[in-house]
DNA sequence: TAGTGGTCTAGACCACAAA
DNA sequence: TTGTGGTCTAGACCACTAT
């Protein structure tokens, strides 16, 4: 969804928390909207989409659109990409490095990240903690090609914003896979868990605009302090 | 996405799949497709929309819209909603039902369906498998209020298809969490696994069109037969 | 029957990639 | 500079809900 929309769609937010549609539980209608924003349909439309999507609200033809019924619990959305910091804007993110190297890829990284073997990469190993609990253990490598610089002052804040602002990086779209691994030993300790434990674990591939590879990650994730959530339309 | 869209999409996928564009590994340009398919920009963006969402293809702008390198493995999409019959429509998907019983809810359930305590419902459960291996195991309640009827012929079927075709129900959409949970004696025995065996749980809670909640469910999927992908843009 | 969201069209202009 | 996909508008008609 585009800027506009996702900026409408935070005003209309706003409005929902505000509790201006409790009585109701209803939004104002499409042509409502519309005439309220001064903006087209195709806007007020894509808002919607955005809430819709969030879980927030849900359209029903012929009648309006409805608020939700708040959900309880913090959940991580499973298909967002622009890492934890953005997921929770309202929570103490804190990454901390532990490891950063530049190495080589070998074979497997190799075939993986769609690069010759020995092709210089960034490695750098992080324990992500929201609130000050632990969650998630990722390992992820970066080819040098596309971020040229790196340092743990960097790798401490958000990688993300470092590579679209500061390298003008254009990100498209990541891979992910979820399954289930059991944690090693450093994985445990720095998790606070027992090694053994099982985990669950999302592999991101994730793809510049252009269709190039340009990181690649393994992700591990506290089995109590992460949980995700994920809202799908049936139609 | 529309069905007009999701046909578009499915002709454009055929031509992928024939090798139609592996010389360049780029879609004709959306103009052209209007053009082959005398439709309008709208539906062409959807349908593309439809390939990119589902990891055949990504658009780069002021470039083109280019095939993606098939991917390698079995994975389950982690937003589809229709059940597995309709994700795998190449495979043998069995459900074996192990449990069909009219009950009502208890006080902890009634407060997850957002119905009264002992209301009537369905419980329901089965084991699925695609090509002969056990994937998932799934306890699911169905209120009777708007399921009157179930059978165990129905239930070995697709449930789904049964609700919308047969009973005339329109779905909204879910609202998934997905966590680590261990097998009990009886899951592990069916999936072939050991009791305390680790498992990735997809509870999933599925409302009509209108909003109201009509079903409830609790899946534990074999660590090894199921893993899921989910492709997400970055924009 | 009136009102609402869903689909679709036609056309304009913008941002970006590649020549 | 040209051609591509991305955003946005205005307007039409359809499918469905509610009365």
């Amino acid at each position: 969804m585009t800027v506009k929309q996702r900026e409408l769609a935070g005003k209309i937010l706003r409005r929902i928390e505000s509790g201006e549609f409790s009585e109701t539980n209803r939004l104002p209608t499409e042509d409502q909207l519309i005439e309220q924003y001064g903006v087209s349909r195709y806007c007020v439309r894509g808002a919607i989409a955005v809430l819709a999507e969030a879980g927030e609200v849900f359209p029903v033809r012929g009648s309006g659109v409805f608020v939700r019924e708040e959900r309880d619990g913090i959940y991580m959305p499973i298909s967002t990409s622009y890492g934890i910091a953005a997921d929770f804007p309202d929570r103490k993110v804190v990454s901390q490095v532990r490891e950063l190297a530049l190495t080589r890829t070998d074979e497997k990284l190799a075939k993986r990240m769609r690069c010759d073997v020995d092709a210089p990469v960034w490695r750098v190993v992080r324990l992500r903690c929201v609130d000050d609990l632990p969650v998630s253990y990722e390992t992820a490598w970066y080819l040098k090609e596309y971020v040229p610089f790196l340092n743990e002052d960097i790798a401490s804040g958000s990688l993300y914003r470092y590579m679209r602002d500061d390298l003008g990086l254009r990100f498209g779209f990541t891979d992910k896979v979820i399954h289930v691994d059991w944690l090693g030993a450093e994985a445990a300790r720095q998790l606070g868990l027992k090694e053994g434990d099982p985990a669950i674990c999302i592999e991101d591939d994730a793809f510049l605009s252009n269709g190039r590879l340009f990181n690649a990650s393994y992700n591990l994730y506290h089995y109590r302090n992460a949980r995700f959530y994920s809202m799908a339309s049936m139609r």
